[in-house]
DNA sequence: GTTAGCATGTAAGGAGTTACATGATTTT
DNA sequence: AAAATCATGTAACTCCTTACATGCTAAC
């Protein structure tokens, strides 16, 4: 994942594995990956699906739902695509760490080979310790010297990353007790509604 | 605080009004607001001062320490760069609650006004019960119907809310039984005491 | 003596948002 | 009948990062 944007590609291409959609079912269902909150605006969406079709990882496909507002365009992984996606989800650089990555990385591990997954799960967790350094060297730099506002919402971060480095030991210790099986039952929600 | 930008203003604004920094000293210092992670680039912040110097907010000098390498460009509020800091500071426009604008907002609680204290930590509180009904919405519509991965993500994503609708409940209590004094180095937080 | 840190800056490019444009359909 | 939601798209704009350029000083 050199370029930043590639997590939106991970994201979009994941989603669209389980499913066809066309944009405006895909950008909701974005949300369950990238969280409520920072999803995706449709002005960078829409592009981004057509820089995607353009590099023939998938395609898009006018669906005609009947007599509708306007004729909605299903996109569809191509063999391309769904080959994109799983060397994207075998990256395991650098800023498969970072906080936005590692959320979708995690929603998709699913899909994921087993040691990425350990790998990732223990990347993000010294990624983590980092910060816990980080804060404790601010805090005791800072002690006395900034007001207390500065100083609890230090703390309070401080907790809050080793809250977070828990969460990871109780995920990485459960992931290494589980069977290699990358089993991954292939729900398949059919897009499309009965016509009335 | 109209554009996003404003709160990059803020930071360096309330900063700058401890103490003049030059640019290499105050970045360091803007990590402790802004989160030892995405602190800004010198790329970002130089221009940014040499604007605000445009805007008359704060001086630049040249402060000759000896035989130095280059000759380090002192800032300093201004009188007008004062008064903006207290606007920002007084404004509690809805991006007063997002994510990173509440933490450096937070930050400068000890020079903010006690009431505009309250109504951010309010409004910051209410921001977080939407998020989590969000997350409870997209637990019971996803239940069964993604894989656990996502579900426990999004448990996690639900719990860490939660405990940030705590911290700040504790947060705006200790805020009305604190004095209205409107003093600089009221740091007395002084809430239920455990039994020590 | 070489690496790391101090110190300031510019130019190019990346990546996204907002605002606009358009129009049908479902809900209230 | 009005309002919300569905549905797709473009253009302008905002704001940030990276890479580059420069050169001193302290530490190893």
């Amino acid at each position: 994942m050199t370029r930043r944007s590639e997590v939106l590609d991970l994201a979009v291409l994941g989603v669209l594995h389980d499913s066809p959609l066309h944009g405006y079912e895909l950008r909701k269902r974005l949300g369950a990956v990238l969280g409520p909150l920072h999803s995706i605006s449709y002005g960078s969406l829409y592009p981004r699906l057509k820089d995607l079709e353009a590099r023939g990882l998938l395609t898009a496909t006018e669906a005609d739902g009947g007599p509708r507002a306007r004729a909605r365009i299903v996109y569809q992984l191509t063999p391309e695509g769904k080959e994109q996606l799983q060397l994207l989800l075998d990256d395991t650089g650098p800023e498969a760490w970072d906080d936005q990555v590692f959320g979708v990385r995690y929603a998709f591990f699913g899909r994921t080979r087993s040691e990425v997954r350990l790998r990732v799960l223990e990347g993000r967790r010294s990624r983590l310790e980092e910060q816990v350094a980080a804060l404790r060297a601010a805090l005791s730099r800072t002690r006395d010297r900034l007001d207390s506002y500065t100083e609890e919402l230090q703390q309070h971060g401080l907790e809050s990353a080793q809250r977070e480095v828990r969460w990871l030991d109780e995920l990485i210790a459960s992931e290494r007790g589980r069977p290699t099986v990358n089993a991954h039952q292939n729900n398949s929600v059919v897009e499309d509604e009965p016509e009335s």
